[in-house]
DNA sequence: GCGACATATTGACAAATTTCTATACATCGA
DNA sequence: TCGATGTATAGAAATTTGTCAATATGTCGC
């Protein structure tokens, strides 16, 4: 309840929205590698400080919907797919039409 | 964009998630009609103030996640399903693996 | 209409969040 | 080893959020 809580809140601004989509669908201008996309593009992307957009890739990394790797003194960002599978098929309980067994 | 995010920020509050839970199976004491559970029920299961509630439930309605039904001089709330259908649609995109489409 | 009752709104306050600047840490090239 | 570079962390300021007490609004029964 409380991680689930915790989830939603990593998904719950818009810039890590971007972040998300960004590292979806990265620019043609950034240096993309198979292991992911470079924190220095996403930077450029967002308009936000280097550190605000290190702590929202800590926040969506601790929540775990990116995988962080570090290679040399770069840092590239990946989408977790399962996070996402995982948080979606919570969801599917409250898509059941809630049925009152019993009524007073 | 922004209108995900604050969906995502409806459901980032634990109180907010133990009213959603609520409402799906409420509790066998509490009057629950066809309509939904009344709020005066919400109350006694969060432990929480009264006008606490009812700003918890304005933002879960204006998100979109539940319906209210002011009967008389009760409230009655219910989960709504579409909500969460959609919702669960868009973090569909996430649950593909990113393929880069080029290299530098 | 009046009092009781259920809910909503207002105002206030503490805690959390977002953002920045400054700085620390780590790695690469010369 | 040293300086440059990319990232992370620390600390601070502004904003937002969660909560409650007090009050307002609206409805029912008498």
């Amino acid at each position: 309840m409380e991680e689930l809580a915790t989830q939603f809140k990593a998904l719950s601004d818009p810039a890590r929205l971007k972040i998300l989509d960004f590292l979806l669908e990265p620019d043609r201008s950034c240096c993309t590698h198979e292991e992911g996309v470079c924190a220095c593009d996403v930077e450029g992307v967002l308009g936000l400080s280097q550190p605000t957009v290190s702590h929202h890739m800590k926040l969506l990394a601790q929540a775990g919907f990116i995988t962080a790797e570090k290679r040399g003194r770069w840092a590239f960002y990946a989408i977790n797919p399962d996070a996402f599978r995982v948080l979606a098929g919570s969801l599917e309980r409250y898509r059941l039409v809630p049925v009152p067994a019993y009524c007073c």
